[in-house]
DNA sequence: CGGGTGTTTGAAAGGCATCAAAAAGCGTGG
DNA sequence: CCACGCTTTTTGATGCCTTTCAAACACCCG
């Protein structure tokens, strides 16, 4: 994957700037060479969805069909290589071997929405806070040491329009794990979760992911 | 997409049965001959999240990897049609054309996550019913002539599932909307949407589906 | 016609949103 | 380097919407 974007130039972004817009023309794909976005609808009383984040590594625009469904904005200062749709084709039609990567990336994509779609229709405010700490976790490919520190470079409101939830709930449920004991707060925007098991457990634990620290396995069943 | 299955024997389910499980392996994909299938997943603690609803002339089982995502059982009677998964790589190999055709049904399946997410996230009790009614309506291929009926074969809690909220709130938002003239309710699994543009003003107007009945062009902006 | 399941309605409780204000970060300029 | 002012975050008080618990009702099938 990564292969495919070597060469390619580096577009910078500052932090705000947006990518492209949601119903714009879906040229290109994109591969963060740094930094972190946010993607988002506004709907039309003025609301704003965030779909998702996508983070150094990452790829983004491979899901859409002939426009962007979502417009994606820096949430911090950004680098990424592009790739024009049109060479990609050219390319896979080439490479055999690519078609089932891309198609493996857009599966993934539907998992993290479908998974996202539990959060929203069946949680709490706390257990989605948790499973966002936790996914966020897992993502980052924390070194498995706890406890785990993650940065989140996004704003509260950014959270909470991500989770359904208002800003000050976000903040009321971070409050809440902090008294508990289950996270530490370092600043705005680094969060360090000192009882990941029991922050997985508040999330419902219905993930089809590996776990974070397999450092012991629950006897569910008596003997 | 129908002539892949021509030829293929036609099973058939009774009411409650399941197809298959999530968690099986995903060695078919199946066509919906007649009936109405949800698809759901059961979490830890036992909560049924509904993924959403299948009808006649609708495919299954796509947009799965190696093994199914979610639980999918029969609401109506079921008659359906079953495809290998081999057989259908063996096919796509050969017929070039069917691989975008497939894709197409892939990325139809993440604009509905993306829609349901927007729902479960942003919409409050009302707007999500509305909604559900707006897009089962729209779903039917409806004709076009004002008032439209939809048949609705699942349960109530069904609904509920579906929307993330209790059986409870969907009794009462539909009694809501019959009292406000918006539907009237024929026997438990009909609905007749008197006021289809005031149902779907409630259901936000976010959809980037065409619109159900164009009879008119709102006029937004003065002169 | 009667039983059972599914649906509807009511009353009370709880959770999240809203409104409001204080506190904490953070960049800027003195 | 510190002080200032703005933005972001946090906390508090109140209200509304949805859930929960409970009971009556309707529909469907035998």
């Amino acid at each position: 994957m990564e292969q495919l974007f070597v060469g390619q130039p580096a577009d910078k972004f500052a932090a705000g700037e947006g990518v492209f817009w949601e119903g714009d023309t879906a040229s290109d794909i994109f591969q963060i060479v740094e930094g972190c976005l946010r993607l988002y609808r506004i709907l039309p009383d003025g609301r704003r969805a965030i779909m998702g984040f996508r983070f150094s590594g990452e790829t983004l625009g491979l899901s859409c069909e002939d426009t962007y469904c979502y417009t994606a904005e820096a949430v911090t200062p950004v680098r990424l290589r592009r790739l024009s749709r049109a060479r990609l084709r050219a390319m896979s039609d080439e490479v055999r071997q690519l078609q089932s990567l891309l198609l493996e990336k857009v599966f993934e994509e539907i998992r993290d929405a479908r998974q996202h779609i539990i959060v929203l229709g069946q949680l709490g405010a706390e257990e989605r806070t948790a499973h966002f700490l936790v996914s966020a976790a897992r993502r980052t490919g924390a070194d498995r040491r706890r406890p785990v520190t993650i940065e989140l470079p996004m704003t509260r409101q950014d959270i909470a329009d991500y989770l359904g939830l208002t800003i000050e709930t976000v903040c009321r449920v971070l409050s809440k794990l902090k008294r508990d004991g289950l996270i530490a707060l370092e600043g705005r925007h680094r969060i360090v979760l000192l009882r990941m098991t029991d922050l997985q457990h508040l999330a419902g634990e219905f993930d089809d992911a590996e776990p974070l620290a397999p450092t012991w396995t629950p006897a569910k069943w008596p003997h």
